[in-house]
DNA sequence: TTCATATTTCTGAAAAGAGAGAAATCATAA
DNA sequence: TTATGATTTCTCTCTTTTCAGAAATATGAA
């Protein structure tokens, strides 16, 4: 018993899946996260096939992706072999797994490939090379340890901080 | 009298391109990017095809991206006809500038879709959509304003709030 | 204005990515 | 353990993106 889902919701689906391919998101993957979003109790792949028009194979990879960016959670019902899932409800818990895996995708390596570079260009006594290298580098390094640290607080803190806004920055200004 | 680039700069400017590929960025765009970044002085055009082997056309294109993104900047020379190229030097504002346009691309146009969804479903009665639409809306329009209070601010704070880290977020806890 | 050269846009081919259906694997009730 | 059905992986096709080369346009000196 899927959801069956209105022309809105389909709307807003729709845009959802259009948004997350300008995210290096597959249209069908954030097809079936805005579904999953939309859906009052956890429902299961067979379901987001029907409601989606998706084939059953492009819903599990997509499910699959989900639950790297940890979007979607597994439920299990008793007497029911079929595995259910439900989206991740908080907006703000959501952008904020979507950033942390985003993030972890795009600098993947980075530091490490930038550090190679450097080293070589300063063995070879190339400073303007190298002095523009560290710099990328010390960009980079602190991205991650940004990340790292945003990592161990919660959520609150940065629905908080991104409400203050400008203010927030008018205070480090100050600093 | 384009610069002859070494071997480490070459790797260092392919990764940079194999990173921008994982960024929504052509591997030739940031290929681009990564030459300019590691020149001394500004250059043309048909320097940058000599050093990266691309397709004049290809660069062109290039340089009209890095362009959008303000990553680079024209010059012309008195009495030389040709545009020469530089980057950005400062990682932080280089940052800073990838960023926004990035929000720009990603959040185009969202909020209005997503409002436009919202009132739908407020229209028909479905109390629960209209939430869930509801929460999506405040976090992307929240997200916009942030984007827009940060660009009244200089880059030093934003590199002064990355160096905090931890430090600045446990503050705000406090709030 | 004309010529020479710099730059951009157009076009098509090659590469990458998305997604459907089939085949294989896995899990659980009996 | 076996049978049944859920899930994942594989493969092939179709779409999208990237990029080289050609054609068109723009710019500036004479």
């Amino acid at each position: 018993m899927g959801m069956q889902i209105t022309a809105t919701q389909r709307r807003f689906i729709r845009r959802w899946g259009e948004m997350g391919t300008r995210w290096g998101i597959s249209r069908s993957t954030a097809m079936v996260h805005g579904y999953l979003y939309l859906c009052r109790e956890a429902v299961n792949a067979e379901d987001i096939c029907g409601a989606l028009e998706l084939a059953r194979s492009n819903v599990s990879t997509s499910l699959k992706e989900l639950e790297q960016f940890r979007l979607v959670e597994r439920e299990s019902k008793a007497g029911d072999r079929r595995t259910f899932y439900v989206a991740v409800a908080d907006v703000w818990e959501m952008a904020r797994r979507i950033l942390e895996e985003r993030r972890r995708r795009e600098t993947e390596g980075a530091v490490a490939a930038v550090n190679e570079c450097l080293r070589a260009a300063k063995d070879e006594g190339d400073d303007f090379t190298a002095t523009r290298m560290e710099a990328m580098q010390e960009l980079l390094s602190t991205a991650e340890n940004v990340a790292d640290a945003a990592r161990r607080y919660p959520t609150s803190i940065f629905r908080k901080a991104a409400l203050m806004g400008g203010k927030l920055l008018g205070l480090i200004a100050k600093l």
